[in-house]
RNA sequence: GGGCCUGUAGCUCAGUUGGUUAGAGCAUGCGCUUGAUAAGCGCAGGGUCACUGGUUCGAGCCCAGUCAGGCCCA
């Protein structure tokens, strides 16, 4: 009988799709947004806008996108379009760092015996195919920015750059050569940076060496008992260490038949007895202070030397004797004291790590320090001077590429002196914002205890290392040549460094005849370091210093660190206002992905863009606290589904409710909103402000929760479920109706916006459906690919990407163009009403009362659905003159609501008398009283009654 | 071993200057609907706020220590 009814609503209609089919969709809008120059048209757009800078910290050119390299660009993406969307010109230049040990090695593994210039010519093909790959990548994530024109830091121009800012560290004095303790890897055969340094845990052999004193009042009395995990830096011992205000002893020890008199810490002779199985005997000979052994000579063990006993704050006392043996050569702390004292550098090994003349054993010359350590034992023992030995496990730094054990061992190096700009350093930390705040604390420690920087690297693929040499060999360090060797660089590249003779560069760059270069470069990190001048400085659409710079947690030792050092030697100040870390993804329990089996397969973005779409792998950035370690887990992404066909149904019914309304033509004036209606907008200028302020301080996790939170309960559960019954079953120009669809594009306009920099693809196909002429225009371009030039000009013709004129206020785009050109929704203050807020809370808390007062009468079998019931609310009576109670019922959507004033709000549920309208299916006391239409109510009478 | 940081329901997050019975969304269970339908709505269960001690009338919040995890350094 009433089946037919179902024609006469106005059920939602649109052809936003309710599956989203992002891994095909998301490349059709990618398309085109790259023929109709989406970024270009951004920028122009924003011309005369105020700039914001994010500079992008570039990614090491090798390798895929892994899920953390995601995050980074991913956050950096949202920071522009917000910004964008907030009215600002952010332009993003991304950029590629590309010279360096990791590209070089892979080269070297692949083909060995390569001239330098072989190196340089396929490390760079290698980063080109690398850079290809990963562009490709970040465009598929819907990151936006001028791809067709990156910063590489082997452009000539960039590689110039970096000469140029070298020539300036010389004329301040900052660089200068030493023999050194470096990092030293034997199998890449080059000295490393901090960064090039990975720990792993091996065993190694320890051992209790005595030394017996032959100087001062215990002279061929005792021996200094010393301990160490390196036997092999023995032979370069020069001295002996110990801390000037810790107590020391004499004291006898026994072993078997052994007996020694041994000087070591008073608080480790018992650790030491229970380590060597020597025994204490009887009290201590002497107790002194270490100062007092200040000065005196002990016997080296098996080489005719003899070492001074040295006094030293960084002498613990958690491990060994109390007394340290000192290699100049071969370590930072060690090279320090000895440089401090008078002593000489000694480090007889060679660049492969094998022991050289100068070590003073004729039969281990040659040796690999690392298997020497049996032999230096061996001696040890032989010669008697061997108190214990133990394997002795522990963490030791290795080589992150060649994955050899690392030495200390001294070499001719060239520095940047650290002290110069460590004040002015620390001072520009302070003038910058960190976020989050704990980040300066630890940039400032780590520039605090930061010692010289290591900027020589003896490999190919780098840009030269600007030094000279004399016809005799002396360097030289001249500010004028590395300039002129720069201009020479931007027009030919670095290669020519390597590819002319020392007559041809001599004579190329003007020199005195004679003079010579090497092949030696300089360390990556001042590459990417001078990357405030080389890009942001040069580039005509960006500004030193930049606004931001975003990098995970790492940079405040790699580049946000580097970056400081070189801004300050050149222009004495931060290169960036403000600094975002994030931090580090990782499993389900909080784990490091790597050390994680579950996961140690697909961590490449691809594989989820692939599989779930771009947007859900954006949501997944939005969702997450990146200030901490981000969470990464399959069931997290399930949940994002939820999460994502929440707000894509959300934005779906908003546009089906739309279908027969036409924005700007027929809009409600407030007072013909009722309750309903104001209550949405003004929740909707709450979740504006919120979402503003979040975007503001890129707090995008908030962004993300209230928007959820909008769409699944103010929206979904309550405003469009409730305005269902006007929306479907009134006339369709009934003014309650109209002004729900008035309220509804409001709030589809602004949830679309807000959620543009999030779901960048999402966003932008229910724009185009909510402006079909949008969509027209896109099918233009795709269609018209080849002649996109045309596109572009008949898009001019219509003024959408005309120039603004900088003096007029900033206006959001037309409707019609890209949501990405869009600005942000501004809070509309006449739309806030406190009270109608606190009576809208008031309501929801009854709600929950009639909830359950019909969840109760549904379990008794009283009734099926809800709009059989009829409910008597006991509730403050106001409520019964405020609001209509048609609105009340509405509201709380019922079909028949009695009210009896109360204090206490409680509800009682029966079944209700009134017949169902077979329209609306709401039992209504009108229902058979119309007679042409026994089985309708009044409304719906009268609305199939119109439409005959 | 040192520096910096994190630890609130199965998951992601809120939790104001210390102040009732620690919240939300999702997930789970049980229903309703079949006019958002590979959708929508309701109700319910679920937490020793990592652990231990301290300060306080009162601690998720402040202090100390322990444990677990991360980044950096040794």
């Amino acid at each position: 009988m009433s089946q037919n009814y179902k024609e006469t609503l106005n059920l939602p209609k649109t052809d936003f799709p309710m599956k989203a089919g992002l891994a095909t969709r998301e490349p059709e809008i990618l398309k085109s947004w790259q023929e109709t120059r989406l970024y270009e048209q951004i920028q122009t757009a924003r011309s005369g806008a105020e700039l914001f800078v994010l500079h992008d910290g570039p990614p090491f050119a090798n390798g895929d996108v892994h899920m953390g390299t995601a995050l980074n660009k991913i956050l950096k993406d949202l920071v522009v379009k917000s910004k964008t969307m907030a009215g600002f010109r952010a332009p993003f230049v991304p950029g590629w760092d590309c010279h360096g040990l990791p590209i070089e090695y892979k080269v070297v593994k692949e083909t060995r015996g390569l001239s330098p210039l072989e190196v340089r010519q396929r490390s760079e093909a290698f980063a080109r195919r690398f850079i290809d790959i990963q562009r490709e990548q970040f465009k598929r994530l819907g990151v936006l920015g001028d791809w067709e024109h990156p910063y590489l830091t082997m452009n000539p121009a960039y590689e110039a750059e970096i000469l140029r800012a070298f020539a300036i560290f010389v004329e301040h004095g900052l660089v200068y050569e030493s023999m050194k303790p470096v990092f030293w890897s034997t199998g890449a055969q080059t000295a490393l940076a901090e960064a090039e340094v990975e720990y792993q845990d091996r065993e190694d052999t320890a051992v209790y060496v005595k030394f017996p004193i032959v100087t001062g009042a215990l002279a061929g009395q005792a021996s200094i008992l010393i301990w160490t995990t390196t036997p092999w830096t023995l032979p370069a011992n020069l001295a002996i260490a110990v801390h000037p205000k810790e107590r020391y002893v004499a004291q006898k020890f026994t072993r078997g038949e052994e007996s020694e008199t041994l000087v070591l810490a008073e608080s480790l002779v018992a650790a030491v007895a229970s380590a060597t199985g020597w025994q204490a005997v009887g009290e201590a000979v002497q107790t002194f202070a270490g100062n007092k052994l200040e000065g005196i000579g002990a016997q080296h063990p098996f080489l005719p030397r003899t070492a001074i006993v040295l006094t030293a704050d960084f002498v613990t006392m958690d491990t060994g004797t109390g007394c340290v043996h000192i290699a100049p050569g071969h370590g930072e702390d060690d090279y320090s004291l000895g440089k401090a004292n008078g002593l000489p550098i000694l480090s007889p090994v060679d660049d492969l790590g094998r022991y050289t003349e100068e070590v003073g054993l004729p039969e281990l010359v040659g040796r690999y320090v690392f298997d020497a350590n049996v032999d230096i034992v061996r001696l040890l023992r032989a010669r008697g001077m061997l108190i214990a030995e133990r394997p002795y496990p522990h963490s030791y730094p290795y080589c992150w590429r060649s994955k050899t054990p690392i030495i200390f061992r001294a070499v001719e190096q060239f520095f940047i002196r650290i002290d110069d700009l460590r004040k002015q350093a620390l001072h520009a930390i302070t003038t910058v914002t960190w976020l989050p705040a704990w980040g300066e604390n630890r940039i400032a420690g780590t520039v605090e205890s930061r010692p010289d920087w290591v900027i020589s690297r003896q490999r190919s693929w780098g840009v030269p290392l600007p030094v000279f040499y004399s016809a005799a060999g002396e360097s030289l360090l001249n500010p004028e040549w590395i300039r002129k060797l720069a201009d020479l660089v931007a027009q030919r590249g670095s290669n020519v460094w390597f590819e002319l003779d020392d007559v041809a560069l001599a004579a190329a760059l003007g020199l005195p005849e004679g003079t010579r270069h090497r092949n030696d470069t300089i360390d990556v990190w001042i590459d990417s370091g001078v990357s405030h001048q080389a890009v942001c400085a040069t580039h005509p659409a960006l500004r030193d210093p930049a606004d931001m710079y975003l990098e995970a947690t790492d940079q405040h030792r790699g580049w946000f660190q580097s970056s400081l050092m070189t801004s300050v030697a050149l222009h004495n100040r931060a290169p960036y206002k403000t600094v975002v870390t994030h931090g580090f993804v990782v499993d389900v329990d909080g784990r490091k992905i790597s050390k994680s089996s579950t996961y140690s397969k697909p961590m490449d973005a691809g594989h989820f863009v692939g599989r779930h779409g771009a947007d859900l792998v954006r949501l997944w950035v939005s969702s997450v606290n990146y200030t901490d370690d981000v969470p990464f887990s399959e069931e997290m992404f399930t949940r994002l589904g939820d999460t994502y066909r929440r707000i894509r149904n959300t934005l779906r019914i908003l546009l089906g409710n739309l279908a027969d309304f036409e924005s700007g033509k027929q809009e409600s004036r407030k007072e013909e909103f009722t309750f309903v209606d104001r209550w949405i907008l003004d929740r909707l200028q709450q979740v504006v402000e919120d979402c503003r302020a979040a975007y503001a301080a890129c707090e995008f996790h908030k962004v993300y929760h209230t928007l959820n939170q909008f769409c699944a309960v103010d929206l979904s559960s309550l405003y469009v479920d409730i305005t269902k019954d006007r929306m479907y079953c009134d006339a369709p120009e009934s003014p309650r109706r109209r002004a729900t669809q008035t309220a509804m594009s409001h709030i589809f306009d602004a949830l679309c916006k807000l959620l543009a920099p999030i779901l960048a693809f999402t966003t932008e196909e229910a724009w185009s459906h909510r402006h079909p002429e949008r969509s027209a225009a896109q099918r233009n371009a795709v269609e018209g690919s080849r002649g996109a030039p045309e596109t572009l000009s008949s898009r001019e013709e219509g003024g959408t990407v005309a120039s603004r004129d900088p003096s007029t206020p900033l206006r959001s785009a037309r409707d019609d163009e890209s949501v990405h050109l869009q600005l942000f929704p501004e809070p509309q203050s006449a739309w806030r009403d406190a009270s109608l807020r606190m009576e809208g809370d008031e309501l929801l808390q009854l709600r929950g009362v009639i909830g359950q007062a019909i969840e109760k009468a549904r379990q008794e079998k009283l009734i099926g659905n809800a709009l059989e019931a009829r409910v008597v609310l006991h509730c403050d009576k106001r409520f019964a003159t405020a609001i209509p109670r048609e609105e009340l019922e509405e509201f709380f959507i019922l079909s028949d609501l009695q009210l009896e004033p109360a204090l206490e709000p409680s509800a009682s549920v029966a079944r209700t008398p009134n017949e169902k309208c077979a329209r609306c299916w709401r039992h209504r006391p009108t229902v058979g009283t119309i007679a042409a239409h026994p089985d309708l109510c009044d409304r719906c009478a009268a609305v199939v009654e119109a439409r005959a």
